[in-house]
DNA sequence: CTTGACAGGATTGTTAACAATGCATTGAAT
DNA sequence: ATTCAATGCATTGTTAACAATCCTGTCAAG
């Protein structure tokens, strides 16, 4: 079972539905949990520990979400977008982000400005470190980061969905060395920051938000979870 | 308690939490659940004629939309928009909806006109014969089916919400004439559609959302609930 | 007459037992 | 040896009873 605990164990926090949902994303966002894998009620009842009222509820808003799929009669799983699904996020993604950037640019203050150097830098860090899960989280929390500086919860709400579905998206189409944005997007960006220009800054999204999308194999068959049973059984063909 | 029921209740169908869902959504857009309204679970049991564990589903997927309120201990409300969130819900919709529209229009077919064309004139007779509940609908409709045009399901899923939420908006800070949308405005999009021109309808549509916007008073206090008590106490005090 | 506290009832929140479904293993037959 | 069927187990889905909280109506005191 993938780790996604971080709490002490020795003190007992009250643990909210939303902590579980926000943990359950920030792990799919850092592709620690890859898609199709079983996400079973028992499994994360141990692992928050919580009642299994409290999952069900979890799984049922991540389902809303699309960021977990739901069978019935057979449990939750980590969503496995189809290629159709995958260009629908960027679509959404290119409708909404542009503009987002362009608010965040209007509103951004200094303090503001400040942050977004700091996330670029903790950005240049882990890649450089090769600390891949922190480099696609940080990635991820950069678009995140605009929304919030363009203040509006609904499209912070939104985006989180769609950086996280991205995740997802990646891990199964993507390039195998293509992790997350490249640094020298976000630094374009935040540089139109640092000039106010706004419309530079949504452009600068648009084409980022393109190039990810153009290092996609949306026609390939994705990468599916190893089956390790057809694994074997395939090779002992091969070897007779 | 408001007539949610359509269902005949000799034919007993299977009821999904989605249709629950759905259905609250269109009580709330046509707005004959006003803002604040009570959603007791054992009201709503007999109302879909389910258990409770479904009721309490929906509420909470309604909860994960905004469009009802969870006080722990206290039950679900009909949101009431705060002027802050009717900002956010205006902001997000000018964000989305010209950019939909742009698609929709690169991607109508002449069926999909036909369809507008049809929807429009219905909403001219509900609003020409005063079906206020109709008009409403029809009105939240439009901007759903363009949309279903883009053929995006985040985006419909997105304007579904949004549509939604303003109608609680209207009902809390609108004129008390204003209801819904001009049908004149939807006319002029749907012409821009003949004509093919992207752009003009886009723009249209941010204007579209502009003038509905401009119709509110969001400095005002909202039109609370009547609270009966504290009314009669005033005259009270007035008359003495 | 108003204010405060208390008790009763009603509603929501949680837990645990039960039912139902799916999955895996075993065994037998071709 | 492979395929199919049946049985047992594990997991999910549902229900019902229980616990906790809040609202209301009553009563007494100021």
């Amino acid at each position: 079972m993938v780790d996604l605990g971080r709490e002490n164990p020795v003190e007992a926090e009250e643990i909210d539905e939303s902590d579980i949902v926000e943990r359950i994303f920030e792990a799919v966002v850092e592709q620690r949990l890859p898609p199709g894998t079983k996400l079973s009620e028992s499994a994360l009842c141990e692992a928050f520990g919580v009642g299994r009222m409290r999952i069900r509820r979890s799984l049922l808003l991540l389902a809303s979400r699309e960021v977990v799929e739901l069978h019935a009669n057979r449990g939750a799983f980590v969503a496995s977008p189809t290629p159709d699904q995958a260009r629908e996020v960027f679509e959404a993604r290119l409708a909404l982000e542009p503009n987002i950037t362009r608010l965040a640019v209007q509103r951004a203050g200094e303090d503001d400005l400040a942050e977004l150097n700091r996330l670029l830098e903790m950005e240049y860090v882990a890649h450089k470190e090769r600390h891949r899960h922190d480099a696609i989280r940080l990635s991820g929390q950069f678009h995140t980061m605009l929304a919030q500086i363009a203040g509006n919860a609904i499209l912070i709400r939104t985006v989180k969905e769609l950086v996280t579905r991205t995740s997802l998206i990646i891990g199964l189409f993507g390039a195998p060395g293509l992790n997350s944005c490249r640094d020298d997007d976000h630094a374009s960006i935040v540089h139109a920051f640092h000039t106010g220009d706004a419309e530079k800054a949504a452009w600068m999204m648009t084409l980022h938000l393109k190039h990810i999308e153009s290092h996609l194999q949306l026609d390939a068959k994705p990468h599916e979870a190893v089956d390790l049973v057809q694994l074997f059984t395939q090779k002992s063909l091969v070897e007779q």
